[in-house]
This record gives structure tokens, sequence and C-alpha cells, in this order.
DNA sequence: TACAATGATTGTGT
DNA sequence: ACACAATCATTGTA
């Protein structure tokens, strides 16, 4: 409104100076001859301005009206060199005050996270990359999570079309509000100079505005994505439970390897494969696992002697084979001496001897682990067929013997050092993870 | 709906 | 880094 003003009283001084403009004005159409003295025709000319200036006021008819009688009018054109003149002389404190917009670190950061969240980059392979990096920010670190992340992905796709739609939404808007602005430009251009650099400006500030508006969505996009990340990724809200394939896996493992059921990284992998777990999750599940058991062992008797006599089955026959396999004559009934004693030492010498009589080392060293943890459980199936006393009084038959007197398994594998070699190099069922 | 079961997280100790 | 213990939050069930 400054720049009006001003621009309205140079364009009077000007013209009252150059003598350019001849003749009244008024609406009515003007009288063709130099009749007028300096006041009326300041006069004029005032009134033509204020015409200008208000025509934004009036009704849309009246406006055109106006505007059309203004374009015809016979001054028009000497009006119009003069604003073009008067234009040039104050374009350059417009163009001074111009600049060239910087790199929004914001935006950037904001874009950049988008793009990370597989939001804005290519179509297909960036969310499942969002998604893949996403799990393995949250600890799972596995491939095996795809599944669990289906339902992410969906949300994510959806958030994904979301933004596209009102970012095209925008950009659609922002392109109709630009030829419109242009285009009133164009037309206004006829009664008012405008530069293409005007033009080009306010396309600029157009630009701005919009994009601002883009940055919301952005940003709000942003946001939605976290929500969703914390939704689903925080696995304690979306908590599944194992397949009972997965759990049945899992507790064999467990019960067959009571006397140390510590999973290598090996076997970890090996059951997290296994049960299409993570092998974090597979720690979990130990960890719970032997927490849960420890603290209420009579619980999960039922449990244990379930496994044991399930697994018990197979040992019989892994036995069988090995014995078979190796042509040895060595005892198959692998507790013969056990009267609830924590050392089984058969069972390492049953090691031993397969190691001894099998020149490969590896195979012997499978055997023997497999061997061992089948010993597991046919121990526990014989004592509690022995019957047992309550698995907490000291010196029952199957009583958690496998833990020292804190209650913990590490302690207990000292004693049990018989068993130890059967962890030896190459042993896929190793449980010394420390 | 209350309760148990269960997978995951957090804090602590080694 | 790992295990343990406590705890949380969800799921499954009677």
């Amino acid at each position: 409104m400054d720049e009006q003003t001003r621009m309205m009283q140079t364009l009077a001084g000007v013209a009252m100076a150059g003598h350019s403009v001849q003749g009244g004005m008024t609406l009515p159409p003007p009288h063709g001859h130099d009749g007028g003295d300096g006041d009326g025709r300041k006069q004029d000319i005032g009134d033509i301005l204020h015409q200008i200036m208000t025509i934004t006021d009036q009704s849309l008819d009246e406006a055109q009206a106006k505007k059309h009688a203004l374009n015809c009018h016979r001054m028009k054109p000497a009006l119009f060199s003069v604003l073009c003149e008067i234009k040039e002389k104050t374009g350059l404190s417009i163009r001074g005050a111009q600049e060239e917009d910087p790199p929004d670190p914001q935006l950037m950061r904001l874009d950049n996270m988008l793009l990370a969240e597989g939001v804005s980059g290519p179509e297909k392979g960036g969310g499942s990359a969002a998604a893949a990096a996403a799990a393995a920010a949250s600890g799972g670190g596995s491939s095996d999570n795809s599944i669990e992340h289906s339902d992410y992905r969906a949300k994510l796709s959806q958030i994904r079309q979301i933004y596209h739609t009102e970012l095209e939404k925008y950009e659609q808007a922002c392109n109709e509000f630009t030829t419109h602005v242009m285009n009133l430009l164009r037309e206004q251009s006829r009664t008012r100079p405008i530069s293409p650099k005007e033009i080009e400006r306010m396309v600029g500030i157009i630009h701005r505005k919009f994009s601002s508006i883009q940055m919301q969505l952005k940003q709000s996009t942003c946001e939605a994505v976290m929500i969703l990340r914390s939704r689903f990724l925080d696995a304690r809200r979306k908590r599944r439970n194992f397949s009972k394939q997965a759990t049945e896996i899992l507790n064999e493992y467990f019960y067959s390897h009571l006397s140390n059921p510590y999973p290598s990284e090996e076997a970890k992998e090996e059951l997290a494969k296994k049960c299409s777990i993570t092998v974090s999750q597979v720690s979990n599940w130990f960890g719970n696992k032997r927490i849960r058991y420890k603290k209420n062992i009579g619980k999960f008797q039922e449990e244990a002697n379930l496994y044991a006599a399930k697994t018990a089955v197979n040992a019989a026959h892994a036995v069988a084979a090995a014995v078979q396999n190796n042509q040895t004559s060595s005892p198959t009934t692998p507790n013969s001496g056990s009267s609830g004693s924590f050392n089984l030492p058969n069972s390492g010498d049953m090691y031993m001897n397969m190691q001894s009589l099998n020149g490969d080392s590896y195979q012997g060293a499978q055997v023997g682990a497999n061997v061992q943890s089948q010993v597991d459980s046919l121990r526990h199936v014989i004592n509690q067929t022995g019957g047992y006393s309550d698995a907490l009084g000291g010196n029952s038959l199957y009583s958690p013997h496998h833990l020292n007197a804190n209650g913990g398994w590490h302690e207990a594998a000292t004693p049990s050092s018989v068993t130890s070699p059967t962890e030896g190099p190459g042993s896929v069922n190793s449980d010394t993870s420390n």
C-alpha cells in the first residue's frame, strides 16, 4: 500500500511536470480541447487513479465496465507509458528485496526421512526396504519377520498413498492457482505495466506458500509413520504367540538340554530358522523359559515329562541308529547307574567311546551331542517313572539337579564336566554360549 | 471379564 | 555381550 501511494503521488507529479497528460479524464467523455488549467487536470488524473485503485472494491460487472471504459480511453496509452516509466524506476527496489530461497534444512530432513521410510521413494522396493530397516532398528535383525511386518507394510503403503494423493492435490492446486494468477496478471498487464520478472516473483511467492503447506503435509506424514512404527514395531504392543510347532521345537530343545539350556549362537540360529522366528526371539524365549521354569518347577513338571518322553523315543532311535552305524557294542541303556545322581558318567563315556571309535571327529561330536541331549530326556523319564519326590525337596530323583544351590544353571555345569565334551568343536547343538 | 500364559522390554550385575 | 529378574502389554481362555 505504501508503494502504491508513493507511485500515485509520483505519477501525479510526473504527469504535472511533463505535461504529457492532457485534458480531463472523468468518466463522462472528456472534451477534446486543451481547456483545463493545472488544477483541473490534476483533479482529473486524481480521479482516474482513484478509479483504478478502487476497482477491486467494486462489483465484478461494475469493475469490468469501468475497466473497459478505461482501456478505451484515449488517454490510456499515455497513462500506461507513464506507469511503465515509474515502474522502471521503482523496479530496482523490488528486485533488490528479492532473494533466492535457500534450501530449508527442516524440509530436507523431512524429505530424507520420508525417503528413508519409503514413503516418498520408488514404488515397491522402498517400502520393503524401509520395513526391513525398521525391523533391524527394532532389534530383530533377521529376515524372518517379513510376515510379521506385512501388516505394517500395508499400513505404510496406505500412508504412502494418502501422502501421494495429497501431494498431487497440492501440486494441482498450486498449478491451478499459479496459472490463474498468471492469467490475471496478464489480463491486468493491459491496464498496468507488469514485467515478466514480476510475474515470476509472484509465481515464486505462490510456490513458497504452497511448499509451506507441503511441508506441513510432510511433517504430518512423518508423524503418522512414526506412530505406525511405534504401534507395529514395538512388539510388546503387537505380541503374537508363537506357533504351536515353534513352541514345541523350543520346548523340545529346552527339556532335552535341561542340564544346560543355553543354546549357542549356532543353535539359536538353527532354532530360529526352524521356528520361523528371529534369533533374539529365541533368546527371549529361552530367557523367559529358564526363569519361569526355575521359579516354578512344579508347574512345568508335566510339560517336562511330556517332552522328555517325546525326545526319549527319539533318543532311543538315535542311540540305536548311532550304535548301529558305528557297529559298537556300547550300552544302549544310558543311565543304568543313574540313581538320581547329578553326574552322568555313562553319557560322558558314551561320548568318549563314540569319539574314539569314530575317526571323524566332527561326526563323533555330533553323535555325542545328540546322545547327550537325549540322555537328559531319558534320564528325566526314568527318574520320573522311578517315582520322584517333590522337585524342590533336596535329593529328589527328579529335581533340578542341574540347578545349583543358588538356582543357577551355570555353576551346576562345573561338576557335570563329563558332559562338556559333548560340546566339542563342531558341535551343532553346543550349549556353550558363554 | 478376570485371570493365566506369554513374548518383549528394562534395569542390573557380571 | 549376556543372563537374570522384574515388569509390561497383549493374547487366549474359562
